[in-house]
DNA sequence: ATTGAAATATGTTCGTA
DNA sequence: TACGAACATATTTCAAT
């Protein structure tokens, strides 16, 4: 388990730093230190404390899936025998490429899967092939995105 | 509407300059360099190719909500009203910043979200003052994630 | 597509306030 | 915390292959 430190005090500089590389991993640390009119340094030892903190968990090219044909993209709930251990069903799906998010959820479905596919065609693969073969996968409830509207990180 | 390549190839070392990056942004193309085996110029050049395909979306800082307190988070599916403009509902969900996903969904509901909240009593008020307040929303139903098991971008 | 070299810009550390 | 100076690295461009 992960030590978080959850008594961080955050002013508006932290901020201002935040929002650029929320927005852009690559702003150079000198672009933010003259917009907000402190040093480098200083930037620099900021972003050491966020580190430390926890709060900053990494930092992440995001790659554009439709450039590689990913056009479908699916939610799934999984309705898992009651006897089978999550976790064992967790570890096949975690072997899936497709599956980008995976929940243990609260209501009927056990499991919530987030999956991207390259069409209809690929994502009844993943259902068919992949995942109704996962031991205790009893029965699954599919629906797709049309159309993505909103992604985005919490507001800082 | 973006025009996007589909006919973009990309080689081994492509994939390698977007493993690294996808892993960590700031990963010095230097440091790319010496791993793949070839110059920084090459890999600077290739980047550029990579950018203007419209593979390479973006980059980000990510954060860990955990750290600001941010605990809850939930899926809600909306029923909209026949008569109601999509675009609008999503246009008022755009307003509020625990909303980090929507999507347009076949099946049962209009519109799919994932939101993000402190604890249960946040998510309440934001299901109950600023979800059920929009205009042509007439009910919605909501599931927690107890804990996410698979965060993942696709695989290059 | 790739290279090396040059010019520019940035990252990082440290002593000091 | 913040600063500036000094040093180490990285980014970017370019002519040549």
């Amino acid at each position: 388990m992960k030590i978080v430190n959850h008594n961080i005090q955050i002013d508006g500089i932290d901020k201002k730093i935040l929002r650029a590389l929320m927005e852009d991993a690559r702003t150079p640390i000198l672009e933010i230190a003259r917009g907000v009119g402190i040093s480098g340094a200083a930037i620099h030892q900021r972003l050491r404390k966020l580190e430390k903190s926890g709060l900053i968990s990494g930092s992440k090219f995001v790659i554009n899936p439709k450039v590689l044909g990913y056009t479908t993209m699916a939610f799934i709930g999984i309705f898992l025998d009651k006897a089978i251990s999550n976790p064992e069903a967790v570890k096949q799906l975690k072997k899936i490429p497709e599956v980008l998010e995976c929940h243990y959820t609260t209501g009927n479905w056990s499991i919530f899967c987030k999956i991207l596919c390259k069409d209809n065609e690929h994502l009844m693969h993943v259902l068919n092939r992949d995942i109704q073969s996962i031991t205790g996968v009893s029965r699954t409830e599919t629906f797709i995105s049309l159309d993505q509207q909103i992604e985005r990180q919490i507001k800082i």
